[in-house]
DNA sequence: CGAATTTGACCGGCGC
DNA sequence: GCGCCGGTCAAATTCG
């Protein structure tokens, strides 16, 4: 006779939905390397199609400059953020988010703000906590065309470890190149050809569901969602994608806001 | 109370 | 020389 029945049951509930969790975690790393991938492939089509870009880059804004610069100036996507001189990353932040503060790695000590003819958002400007000592400063600002992408510009090169935490996915494009990608989240940087082992990375993909019917079935969800990723993010359908852009005079800045938007929805994960 | 941030003042480069 | 503009300084304020 058991006298613990609704214990038991609890431990089998509790040791299914680990199981189901463990399961859910195995997809959505496949999900992050399609992800990586596919991302690798748009930023190889930007390099092919930039060239076409600059006459019309010429006549944009200056900010819609800096996003064409940011995207057009890397052959290969560099996740990984080595924040050397004269670099520049995207990171989209919350839409109700009105602080300039990107995660990177660092430390940052604010010492000024300025409003710019250009932009109607101010410009922070960041100095290394590390000063004087370490002589890196950082410029963020929001892009001029939206809002939630911040654009930030480094100058100089740290000569320290990191000491904060990589809270966010960078989107990178300094001046140097790398024939390897990276990617930051939850954790120290790590190429893709080897993910890390530990922690394990799972993508709350239900939290950007409007629906909420599926948040009670996660590996259902993200089966779903894997099949709806792989085929919308198809080289075929990147190749498209980008072939349509090219003739849009907004190229620059839809693609720049695109590129940061999806490398933030990938930022929103969480651990198990 | 010390550290960090804010914000107006100031400085230097640049174009006219 | 003058004005504009981006970048920095530093006193005041806020925060932990």
């Amino acid at each position: 006779m058991d006298v613990f029945p609704s214990y038991r049951e609890k431990v089998e509930a509790l040791q299914s939905e680990l199981e189901h969790r463990q399961k859910e975690n195995e997809r959505l790393r496949i999900v992050l390397g399609i992800m990586t991938r596919n991302f690798s492939i748009l930023q190889d089509k930007i390099q092919e199609t930039g060239e076409h870009q600059q006459k019309a880059a010429s006549n944009l804004t200056e900010g819609d400059r800096d996003c064409h610069e940011i995207l057009a100036s890397n052959k290969r996507p560099r996740s990984e953020v080595p924040i050397t001189t004269a670099s520049r990353i995207l990171v989209r932040s919350h839409s109700n988010d009105k602080s300039l503060i990107v995660k990177d790695g660092y430390q940052w000590r604010k010492y000024g703000q300025k409003v710019t003819k250009d932009n109607p958002s101010p410009r922070a400007y960041f100095r290394c906590s590390m000063a004087p000592n370490c002589p890196v400063k950082k410029k963020v600002q929001r892009c001029v065309e939206d809002d939630s992408v911040l654009v930030a510009s480094y100058d100089g090169e740290h000569n320290h470890e990191p000491n904060g935490s990589h809270g966010q996915y960078l989107c990178s494009a300094n001046s140097s190149s790398s024939s390897k990608s990276s990617i930051s989240i939850h954790g120290p940087k790590f190429p893709i050809e080897t993910p890390p082992p530990q922690p394990s990375i799972a993508l709350d993909l239900t939290l950007s569901s409007p629906d909420n019917q599926h948040r009670e079935k996660p590996c259902q969800r993200s089966m779903e969602v894997c099949e709806k990723i792989d085929k919308n993010y198809s080289t075929k359908y990147i190749e498209e994608y980008v072939a349509s852009l090219t003739t849009d005079p907004s190229f620059s800045v839809a693609l720049a806001a695109a590129v940061a938007r999806s490398m933030s929805d990938l930022s929103t994960s969480r651990l198990l």
